[in-house]
Formats: C-alpha cells, sequence, structure tokens
RNA sequence: GCGCCUGUAGCUCAGUCGGAUAGAGCGAAUGCCUUCUAAGCAUUAGGUCGCAGGUUCGAUUCCUGCCAGGCGCACCA
C-alpha cells in the first residue's frame, strides 16, 4: 500500500485533527494510534467514513455528535482539508464524519496503477515471513479427487497471495509413500495384474487394472514374482506412475510444488532418530506398554499419541512428528497446513507437535480446514469413495468445465464453507460462472483500448488528468480501484483468497456501470478529449487491477473473447 | 457423549476486527444496441440474517444456551 494514498492522508488528516482538538483542551481522552475509515455502502455518505466520534464518546464523556464536530472545526480551522485532499466533510446519523475526497486527489490513485503496473496491489505486511505452505498432499495411489482439487485451486492461490503480501513461500506436497496403505495399493496392483480379485480393504478404482497392465508392460519379469516381492515391485511401480500423473494433472491446472516431500526420507539419515531425541530432551516422551509415546495431553490435546508402536513399527504419527521437525529445522518459522475437514480431528496433535518441539502453536504453525466438496449430478449427490473408485478426479473436471472456471470457482467460497458443485450447471452453459463475469470484463476493456489506439486516442500515465473524471461511476471505479492493496493484504492476513475473488468481481461490474453510462471514446465526427484519453486511461488501470486479481487466482485475463 | 465447521432472498452463496436503508449471481417480470464486446446495463419482485436470552448508544456480526445439518473422535494411513 502506497503510504501517501489518498485515503491514508485522510486517516493522517483525522488524526492530527484530533491532536490539535486534544492540545486545546477540547477533548480529554486517549486518542487513537490510528484512524480506521470505511467505504461507506452508500454513495451519499461521501468516499470514506469514520466513527471515531462514536468510539470516543465515552472516553470523552461527550456526544458522539459533539466530539464529531469538534474534528470537523479543527480540520477546517488548521488547513487539514486542503492538504488532505478533501473537498467536503459532513457530520451524519448519530455522528457518523463523511468524507469526500478532491477529484484529483481520489484519481491519482490511477497513475499510480499505471507506474507501478503488475506490482499494484503488492505490499510488505508480510515481509520477513518464511511460509512452508503444505497442501493436496494426496497419496500416490490413486487419481486426484475434488477434495484435493479445492485445495490445489486454493492453496495455490493463497501462496500467490501471501507472497503478495512479501512472505517468502515454499509450497510442498507431502508424499505418504509409506504403510500399510501403499502396501495395499501394491497388493492390489499385483492382485489386478493377475486377473485375481483385489483384496476386499484394497483398491478397487479402474484406475487399478490399467494401472496394473501398464506396469506389466513396461516390466514382463514383474509377472514372475511372488508374495511380497511382487506386492512391493507392484506398489513402487504403481507409486512412481501415480505420483507421475498427479504431478502432470496439477501442473495442467497451474498448480506447481517448490518441493515434493517423500515420507520415506523421515526414516532416512537418522533423521526421526534425531526427531524423538529433541522430542525426549524437550521431556514430552514415554514408553509404555511396550510402545513410545509422545505426551501431546500437555498441550490440549485430547489423548497422548504413539509414536513407535509396542510392535516396533512406527505409527503415523512418528511420521507427522518427524515432518513437523524437518520443515521448521528447514527454515521455516511459519508452517501452514492446509488439510480436509475429515482430518480437523488432527489440529490439536499437529500442534501438540510443535508444542512438543519447544515452538509456539499459536504462531508457528497453522492449520487450515476445508470443508467438503460435494458434487451433484443429475439431482443426486456422487459419492466420493476413492477406495471404490466412484470418484470425480481433477482432470474429469477440468474436462468439463475447463481450469480457469474450475479454479475460480473452487476459489471464490471461503473453504470453511461445505460446497456444492452442481456438474450439470457447470457442464451446461459456462457464463452462469462468475469467471466469466470478470474475464469478460477484461476482454471488454481490451477492446476499447484497442479501438482507442485505432483512432490515436492516447492513454497512460502521461494522458490522464484526475480533475476531470468527476461522474459519479467514475469516482465509484476510481474508489474500488484504491482499495486493491487493502484487499490483497487481508486476503493474506486472514488467509483467505476468496476476498481476492470477490472483490475483482466488484471491480467487474463497476465497470460494466461505468461503461454503460461514460462513454470513453469519441462519437462519430466528434474531436477526441483530454476526457476520452483520461477514461481510456482509467479503463487501462481498471485492466491492470483485473489482470492482477486473476493472476493471484491462477485464473488467465484473455485479452478477447 | 466430546470436538470442529455450517445455518443470510426461490436456488448457490458473499458480507460482519459491532455502525447509518443486509448484498451478488442464477431463477422470475419489464426496459436499454442504426456507433467502444448485450458473455453487458437499468428497474421491479423476493429477507423474523436458525431460535431465545445477554453485553452495547448501536448486534446479522461478540458471549451463553438451545434447535438443525455436515465432519471427526485408532498402537489405520
Amino acid at each position: 500500500m502506497s503510504a501517501d494514498s489518498a485515503q491514508n492522508k485522510v486517516a493522517v488528516a483525522l488524526l492530527k485533527a484530533l491532536e490539535i482538538a486534544k492540545s486545546n483542551g477540547l477533548l480529554n481522552c486517549d486518542l487513537p494510534s490510528q484512524i480506521t475509515l470505511d467505504r461507506p455502502k452508500n454513495r451519499e455518505h461521501g468516499d470514506y467514513a469514520t466513527s471515531i466520534a462514536l468510539g470516543l464518546a465515552k472516553a470523552a464523556n461527550l456526544q458522539p455528535r459533539v466530539i464529531a464536530e469538534v474534528i470537523v472545526k479543527s480540520l477546517n480551522e488548521n488547513n487539514l482539508l486542503t492538504v488532505a485532499g478533501i473537498s467536503k466533510v459532513e457530520i451524519a446519523g448519530p455522528g457518523f464524519i463523511n468524507i469526500t475526497l478532491e477529484s484529483a486527489s481520489q484519481g491519482a490513485v490511477v497513475s499510480q496503477i499505471l507506474t507501478e503496473g503488475k506490482k499494484y496491489g503488492r505490499g510488505k505486511t508480510l515481509a520477513g515471513k518464511k511460509i512452508n505452505l503444505e497442501f493436496v498432499s494426496a497419496n500416490p495411489t490413486g487419481p486426484l479427487h475434488l477434495g484435493h482439487t479445492r485445495w490445489a485451486a486454493v492453496g495455490d492461490s493463497l501462496g500467490r497471495v501471501l507472497s503478495a503480501a512479501g512472505a517468502e513461500v515454499s509450497r510442498e506436497f507431502y508424499i505418504n509413500d509409506r504403510g500399510n496403505q501403499m502396501d495395499l495399493f501394491g497388493q492390489s496392483l499385483f492382485s489386478a495384474s493377475q486377473n485375481k480379485e483385489i483384496p476386499e480393504n484394497g483398491y478397487h478404482g479402474e484406475y487399478i487394472g490399467d494401472l496394473a497392465k501398464q506396469i506389466v508392460k513396461e516390466n514382463p519379469s514383474f509377472s514372475k514374482l511372488t508374495g511380497d516381492e511382487a506386492m512391493a515391485a507392484f506398489r513402487d511401480a504403481g507409486y512412481k506412475l501415480q505420483l507421475d500423473q498427479q504431478r502432470q494433472v496439477l501442473d495442467n491446472f497451474g498448480t506447481h510444488f517448490d518441493t515434493w516431500f517423500s515420507e520415506r526420507t523421515l526414516y532416512e539419515n537418522d533423521f526421526f532418530t534425531h526427531t524423538l531425541a529433541k522430542l525426549k530432551s524437550l521431556g514430552h516422551v514415554y514408553e509404555e506398554e511396550g510402545a513410545t509415546w509422545l505426551r501431546t495431553t500437555d498441550f490440549d490435546d485430547d489423548k497422548d499419541r504413539v509414536m513407535i508402536k509396542s510392535d516396533g513399527t512406527f505409527a503415523y504419527f512418528a511420521s507427522d512428528s518427524a515432518y513437523y521437525v524437518s520443515k521448521r529445522e528447514r527454515g521455516f518459522n511459519l508452517c501452514i497446513y492446509m488439510l480436509g475437514a475429515d482430518h480437523h480431528g488432527y489440529v490439536g496433535r499437529i500442534k501438540a507437535i510443535a508444542a512438543c518441539a519447544g515452538d509456539d502453536p499459536n504462531k508457528d504453525i497453522e492449520i487450515l480446514i476445508g470443508q467438503m466438496v460435494k458434487i451433484m449430478e443429475g439431482g443426486v449427490e456422487l459419492k466420493l469413495s476413492k477406495r471404490a473408485g466412484t470418484i470425480i478426479t481433477l482432470e474429469e473436471l477440468v474436462e468439463k468445465v475447463g481450469t480457469d472456471a474450475a479454479r475460480y470457482t473452487l476459489i471464490r467460497y471461503p473453504t470453511d464453507t461445505p460446497m456444492v458443485m452442481d456438474v450439470d450447471l457447470l457442464k451446461k452453459n459456462t457464463n452462469e460462472n462468475p469467471v466469466y463475469y470478470v474475464q469478460y470484463a477484461h476482454a471488454r476493456i481490451c477492446a476499447v483500448l484497442r479501438n482507442a489506439k485505432e483512432l490515436g486516442i492516447n492513454h497512460g500515465l502521461d494522458f490522464y488528468s484526475p480533475e476531470l473524471l468527476t461522474h459519479e461511476r467514475e469516482r465509484e471505479l476510481i474508489g474500488l480501484l484504491a482499495q486493491y492493496p487493502k484487499i490483497v493484504a487481508s486476503a493474506a492476513e486472514l488467509r483467505q483468497p476468496h476476498r481476492v475473488a470477490r472483490y475483482i468481481e466488484e471491480v467487474a461490474g463497476q465497470y460494466h456501470r461505468f461503461y454503460n453510462d461514460c462513454r470513453v471514446l469519441p462519437l462519430g465526427e466528434e474531436k477526441p478529449t483530454d476526457l476520452n484519453s483520461s477514461r481510456a486511461s482509467l479503463s487501462l488501470a481498471t485492466a491492470q487491477v483485473i489482470s492482477n486479481g486473476l493472476d493471484l487466482l491462477g485464473v488467465s485475463a484473455p485479452e478477447k473473447m
């Protein structure tokens, strides 16, 4: 956010007005360090509004309206209005102060956008944060389903948003490549390759048969193997193929990971031993009934967790612990886990791992829970069962609606809300999808600007005269564009990329309204004016903001549609 | 039983660090292209913000209790 934005100037002026009033003995209370300005819903309430007078009423022991009057008087008498580019100040209702900006002051943000280009909206609120962002982390035993897809879209977008806020982000995919599930996977493949029945609790999807065929084709010698040897051979070959497939699907989806972290590696080079020793030295490990436990109840977990089972094998929780320690020892000062709702029971124990490792579970680690995605088709819910094989995969979804629509639809809802995707609706008619509304606005602007160029109408930084943009639609649009940096910052702070999507939908709508009421290019024989140039420049800035916003979602900004 | 999430327009959902008349899209009705992309815009209809208390100048937003729905509560991974 630019420090000298119009909004900031207003906030500074208000604070100054308060300080002067206080030093003159008109107010007898502590002042806030910052003034918060709202964008009023009702345009008649100006460009910005503050309820500061209501907030101070009690402490100052004065009527809110009296305080508001004191502030306004102070603004007037100390020449603060001009400095802050304010054209009008009004007191309304119980004591709101409504502020209207000079067009020139308000319109300055367009110049800022045109100057900063792709960088407009980027900030430093998360500077210095080294974030490990873990998401998707599917088992390499099958295709990615819709739950994974939600995270693939949201996680990737969150990564972009966090980076835009100045954080250093590393995306990580944790591969669960150890344990019973992997063995079952190998067993299922082996059985399928011999046309034998797949074990009851094995994997039954259609892909298993295909995968088995492919493995046999690539490794003819495998058909001679038996027992555990065969299981392991099929397991590892299938693992490699599935992982490659997942990687490729995610790649096509525009989601890229910096690190693919194999669970197996946690047991190489004595890393788990090291983890255990560390936790032990901090006093949270004990043995009971032949098993090794981590006393997570020291930190609010429901029950203690087994790391090494009484038969000497490692429980999954052993990996969880070592994995967390690994993240921290690789230098990340914030670990974000994105988990499905069916894993929300893990929150307590994972946070407890952090606490047991001597970290602050409220600061060094965050766990985001994504609620379920339901799919409806033909009015019936499709059940998601990976093992049964009746699943909608990421690939299938993309085939049906395309990457842009799939990503956009998944990102525009907050993740703590269960989501219903109507396949019929998404298949049926794409223009019912908000992504097209936004993309259309961008394409429309590009068309206008192409025409402007043809007509020889200059636009851009040097041809922009903010004081000419006084139309209500123009002011609304400019005011909205000025909000973008705050939107990005809050999306990052709250880990909610959907805010960016909702915001650019608003920008698109505002542009469409502006377009309808304010002619950008000259009509017929009219001679081009500075107003045409300024409106074209405003259009250019709008396209920039939409494009920047779509980029944070990983969705394309087409120039033509 | 315990824990997490959710309950806002006919449908799918935003919004809320407590603020002035609760929003969008779809669906319904009616207008707007002899000139920038009508994949758009405007107007109308549609709401006890799950229910009941509490805190407050002010609650859809915060607190408590209910009701309803979803998801979890392994020496499985």
